[in-house]
Formats: C-alpha cells, sequence, structure tokens
DNA sequence: TATCAGGCCCTAG
DNA sequence: CTAGGGCCTGAT
C-alpha cells in the first residue's frame, strides 16, 4: 500500500466527471478503478491517499493514469480572475484530473458515449466487459473482467453489441474495432501523433466525429489542448463566452478548463 | 406521450 | 458547405 497526500486530488469529482466510466464508489472513502486490465483500490480522506497496490505499479502506472505529476495549481492559477464564471467553476472541481487511459478503450466508451447519459454509458462498457473482457481476480479474489481487445470486438456481427445495450451504436463498436484490427487504422501510430494528426485520424472511425475524437485525443493521449464540445458545453459557452471561448490565454491548457466546466455544469448548484 | 442524454451518418439542395 | 431526418434505449 502506498500512502501520499496529494493537493487537487479529489476521487469523487474524477468519478463524477465522467472521463472513466470504470471507476466507482464501492464504500464511503474507497473507490475502484478498472484500467486495462489493472485493478486498484484507493482511499481517500481529504488530501490523504491510500493506493492499494505495490509501489512498483504506483510508480509506473497509476501515478501515470492519475496524471499526479501534473500541475493543476498552476494550471487554476492561469485564470483570469475577471473570469469569475471560470473561477466557481474551477474552484467548484478543483480536485479533478485529467486521466492517462487507454486508446483504445476510449475510443470504444466515446463511440458509446453519443446521444447517452453517463449511467448507461457505464452499463454498456461493463458488459462489453463481462461479455468479451478477460476475466481476472482482484486483491480480494472477487472477478473482474478487464475490456476486450479490437480483435475480439471486430470478430462480432455489427448489431451483436445491440445485446450490451448499444442500440445503434452498435455498428459503430464493431466496424472500428474491425479497422483496427486489421490495420487499416494504427493505434501505435496515432498514439505518437500530435494533436491536429491525432485528431484528424481518428475522426476517419466510423461513428466518430470531432466530439468523441477530442473526448479521446483529452482522456487517452492527454492533448490538454483538446476542447471537446458537447450539448453541455455549448450551452456554457452560449451564455457565458458570446465571443468565442479564450483559447489564447489558456493555450495548451483547455482540455482542463473544459472539464471544470463541464462539471460545473452538470454537479453544481445554480 | 414527448423529450433528452457528453453525436454522428447520410442525403439533399 | 449547411440543414435536417434518423437512430437504440431508459429516465423524467
Amino acid at each position: 500500500m502506498i500512502v501520499k497526500k496529494i493537493e487537487h486530488f479529489n476521487l469523487e469529482q474524477i468519478c463524477k466527471s465522467g472521463q472513466c466510466f470504470r471507476m466507482k464508489q464501492i464504500a464511503d472513502t474507497r473507490y475502484s478503478v478498472i484500467a486495462g486490465q489493472e485493478y486498484l483500490e484507493v482511499e481517500q480522506r481529504e488530501k490523504e491517499c491510500r493506493f492499494y497496490c505495490e509501489e512498483e505499479t504506483f510508480e509506473n502506472f497509476w501515478k501515470l493514469y492519475f496524471d499526479l505529476e501534473g500541475d493543476y495549481h498552476a494550471c487554476i492559477g492561469q485564470i483570469d480572475p475577471k473570469d469569475t464564471y471560470l473561477m466557481q467553476a474551477a474552484a467548484f472541481g478543483d480536485g479533478i484530473r485529467i486521466l492517462k487511459q487507454e486508446l483504445w478503450e476510449m475510443i470504444v466508451s466515446f463511440l458509446i458515449s453519443q446521444q447517452n447519459n453517463i449511467s448507461r454509458i457505464r452499463k454498456c462498457v461493463q458488459n462489453i466487459c463481462e461479455n468479451y473482457g478477460e476475466k481476472r481476480m482482484n486483491l480480494h479474489g472477487e472477478t473482474y473482467y478487464g475490456f476486450p481487445t479490437a480483435a475480439v470486438l471486430a470478430e462480432l456481427a455489427e448489431d451483436d453489441l445491440k445485446a450490451c445495450n448499444l442500440g445503434y451504436r452498435s455498428k459503430y463498436v464493431v466496424r472500428t474495432a474491425k479497422s483496427v484490427a486489421c490495420g487499416e487504422t494504427n493505434l501505435e501510430a496515432v498514439s505518437t501523433m500530435p494533436y491536429d494528426e491525432a485528431r484528424k485520424e481518428l475522426m476517419k472511425l466510423y461513428g466518430a466525429g470531432e466530439k468523441v475524437a477530442d473526448c479521446v485525443c483529452l482522456f487517452a493521449l492527454h492533448h490538454l489542448q483538446a476542447f471537446p464540445v458537447d450539448t453541455h458545453i455549448s450551452q456554457a459557452l452560449q451564455s457565458h463566452y458570446k465571443r468565442g471561448f479564450p483559447n489564447r490565454r489558456y493555450e495548451g491548457m483547455q482540455g482542463i478548463m473544459q472539464q471544470y466546466i463541464f462539471y460545473y455544469e452538470l454537479f453544481g448548484e445554480k
């Protein structure tokens, strides 16, 4: 077990922010996360966090996953004090981190996310994992399921994932899986591309438009300049940034600001 | 019953 | 290039 005191890190906020659909609260102060094939439990009281894993796994995997080296305090410090809306949003969600998640998993998750709500996205992802993921054992000896590979999902017929409640998104996932599995899309290459190039490449995938591509860029590739615009963000932009979001000022950290706004719009009281 | 949820595809004009 | 209809499904 690893114990750390961490500023600007709040599991509840990260969990609810909807970047990760396989993180959940399992007790008052305790959360579980499944990332790719890895399982972790974390306990948090105020700033003190207990990661239930070996030090090596923490250093090599979870520290990166949670972006614990990122300086979120500095980002918040960059916010225009006259922008009271963003100041409030950032104060409200100041424990959010932009996770570094597995690329393939994010592609599928955000293909599913369209015209969908967070709780149903979670169920869809869980269904896919339980049906097609690798069965594994957590630290308590309980079973959990890893995220299925593209090769496995590429074997399915286009409508097969309707059984996992994907609805019309089923063919998006299956066709994309085929594209990745046959080598038409090279995820290794995508992961080394700069933002604009990666975004363009991701948008070639069937079912992926600007919003989905930006979510993947932000939550998997850690391109912090990506600013996904969904219905909530669109509304916020209309009511608070009629002359457009100040991209210049927040160059390279728009994605972090997007998360503060998104989280505030969904969970802040207004 | 109608509308909406972290959109995108496809077809017309 | 832009506009608009269609799409699975569950919650309200």
